[in-house]
DNA sequence: GTTGAGCGTT
């Protein structure tokens, strides 16, 4: 068996993708991955019983069913669907937070025209959803609009509706986006980046990558040499990675602890950008930051 | 009193 492609979907009504298989006829969950980020797995539906069924994992590794593919549609699994243990819940939560249920952040709205204003605004958008506040950023000096502002909803879905389109406001196209300004208070500094203590020799950096993959897309995992009994793990979505801080996760069969990396303090640039909020380079209010310090200075200095 | 890609006085 080599060479071989099987069909994965999202959803069994989904337009499949091919996903290469390995020489020995088995997919790697991180293939998977690849093309659909935060997968933990596949099922397919058995033409005899037309029951649902799971495909064997083992080690980030998914077996074919009768040692054969055949020629069924795959349909990719995502942690939020399976049973979880207790203390695995906050790492469950993070994927539903990715998975769409997440906190609203003020949008920018580029291209007002100069006459619009927020009552304008917030009649606009009320039909997208509720508003919880509008902005027309003006000249101090002369009050003219700048021909931006900003809108916050209260539901992300609204939020997410409103950034896909375009929008006709008082007859000019307007975009609204996620600002690149700076964090502000309403979107406190978090890192993407997790600490993972009590690591042992013996994992590697792509094992540790084929296990965190569960819980979201990993962007890059770190193993300090020489070893140090910890790395570090950094996921595309920093709420993926706020979640599991606090979490002892079992990695084959050793519990390693999961906290919050410390930012590096021998890069003067960073130091420079975290300045902006505050010493500790993050904001003020996680409860979790202690115990990740202890361990940090137990473990050795973040280099 | 103008303008048309961008990024927010408090």
């Amino acid at each position: 068996m080599s060479e071989l492609y099987i069909r994965v979907a999202e959803d069994e009504n989904e337009e499949p993708m091919e996903i290469p298989s390995e020489d020995d006829g088995t997919i790697l969950l991180s293939s998977v991955a690849a093309q659909f980020p935060g997968a933990c797995g596949l099922r397919y539906r058995n033409p005899e019983s037309q029951c649902m069924r799971g495909v064997r994992l083992v080690e980030g590794v998914l077996h074919a069913p009768e040692n054969d593919w055949g020629n069924l549609v795959y349909v990719v699994n995502y942690p939020k669907d399976n049973k979880r243990k207790m203390d695995e819940i906050d790492a469950a939560s993070a994927v539903k937070v990715k998975r769409g249920f997440q906190k609203t952040s003020d949008l920018i709205v580029l291209g007002l025209p100069w006459k619009t204003s927020e009552q304008d605004l917030k009649d606009y958008f009320t039909t997208f959803g509720e508003v919880i506040m509008v902005q027309v950023k003006r000249d101090l000096k002369t009050g003219n609009s700048k021909g931006f502002g900003f809108v916050r909803f209260t539901e992300y879905e609204t939020q997410t509706k409103v950034i896909a389109q375009r929008h006709m406001i008082d007859g000019r196209w307007c975009d609204c986006k996620l600002p690149n300004s700076k964090a502000g208070p309403d979107e406190p500094m978090r890192s993407r980046k997790i600490f993972v203590g009590r690591c042992t020799e013996d994992m590697t950096t792509d094992e540790l990558r084929q296990y965190f993959m569960q819980y979201g897309e990993v962007t890059d995992v770190f193993i300090p040499k020489p070893f140090r009994a910890f790395a570090f793990v950094t996921f595309a979505d920093d709420q993926v990675a706020q979640a599991l801080c606090g979490e002892d996760l079992i990695i084959k069969g050793i519990s390693v602890h999961i906290s919050n990396a410390e930012p590096k303090h021998n890069n003067s640039r960073q130091m420079m950008d975290r300045g902006r909020f505050g010493a500790g380079g993050f904001s003020q209010g996680y409860g979790k930051m202690t115990a990740c310090k202890i361990n940090i200075y137990k473990h050795a200095r973040v280099s």
